[in-house]
DNA sequence: CTGAAAGTACCTAAAATCAGGTAATTTGAA
DNA sequence: TTCAAATTACCTGATTTTAGGTACTTTCAG
């Protein structure tokens, strides 16, 4: 009898990752992509998710955010290999990832043999990362550390009129508040970014996709 | 004899993808992928353009610009049919690729039907977009005709870092320019853009990959 | 029921942006 | 070489943002 191969698990809204991958792994004699999710909803709906190894997981997903599906899906298997993959990258995100329990961190746009060597590393129990997105870790900057924080229900109605280059004056108008209130969320929003102007806060906000 | 094979090439800096569309057609009868190219470079010092009927185009390229990409392409192959490929897509970015030439254009996240379907419409001579694509396009808003002006490398510049929430004054410093220099590009930046105010400017630019 | 968090609102003043001009010099493509 | 575009620079004034406070009310989970 042979030794089981490993069983990955697909969590993507592309399919076309998802059959590059499944022919990526086809011809392996290890591993096996066992399971393909094109939402949460329906990787939460699988049964035999304790069957499975390693998850690939899309951090930017049209409805789901890839950062909470991660800690959910670690505190229901803890034992499962999640490793992260996005198109672009931003430290932050990559630190929320590994900070919210996943093995690693892969850009799409790494060759295929990157992938390979990340999961069966990850595997081994090391924290892997794709050469493009080591690059983005070793730019150890300060700045960079900053994580994503929380934001109330107003505060993320305020960034959004923000986004779109309202004013302070316009935002209250919209909202039905104080000039001085808005001001005030406006305050707090650049204060919890630890940003100096609301260019910056944009400019964060978007790469972080807190759209 | 057969009637030969219509010829696909695809530029895109993710080796998925590209496996991804090689196994969707490799199995077809009526299509083949006969090149493939991870930069504008690579596609541009391929020898055999003139022999390819698709061009299926990442918009989104680390090094080059999709939209730049189209219409030097279209200008230098009349006629090739160019179809606009990306994972998110803003109206401004696909109105910008058709006014390029191109003949469509597919969210990433399309499903394996769509891309047929969408390549063989395009090859009878019909503008296609994906649904997805197509919600976007649907969404008439004035606001929305906004084309993405042509900057200066100056203006390229100090967008980048304005950004970076860099302020006039830390501009001037880092550029070696005068405070009321900076302050011309910014506002002409501003008019260029049709935007009120930096915060609009910068979510302008990121959603449209002007990074 | 209670306390912490969220939401609301106000005051002041410095700093920066935004908007309207004009104009000289430099650069690059035709 | 020549001319248009780009880059540089300055002036002024209104408007807005930023930064530092304080403080009352509402909401909601424990």
């Amino acid at each position: 009898m042979s030794t089981p191969k490993t069983k990955i698990a697909i969590l993507d809204d592309h399919p076309l990752i998802i059959e590059g991958l499944k022919l990526l792994f086809s011809a392996s004699s290890t591993y096996e992509v066992s399971a393909s999710f094109k939402s949460a909803e329906e990787l939460f709906a699988y049964e035999n998710m304790n069957h499975i190894d390693v998850l690939l997981l899309d951090v930017f997903l049209t409805h789901d955010n890839g950062i909470d599906v991660c800690l959910k899906v670690k505190k229901l298997h803890p034992k499962l290999i999640v490793l992260g993959m996005s198109s672009q990258s931003e430290r932050s995100i990559v630190m929320q990832m590994i900070k919210n329990g996943a093995s690693g961190y892969l850009l799409k746009s790494a060759g295929l043999e990157e992938f390979v060597y990340c999961i069966s590393h990850a595997l081994n129990g090391s924290v892997v990362f794709s050469k493009e997105v080591q690059k983005i870790i070793d730019k150890v900057q300060l700045s960079d550390l900053k994580s994503i924080p929380r934001l109330t229900r107003r505060e993320k109605e305020i960034l959004k009129l923000l986004i779109e280059g309202k004013s302070t004056q316009q935002i209250s108008d919209e909202l039905f508040l104080s000039y001085l209130t808005t001001q005030t969320h406006r305050r707090n929003l650049l204060y919890k970014f630890q940003v100096k102007n609301v260019a910056e806060l944009v400019s964060f906000a978007l790469k972080n996709g807190l759209l």
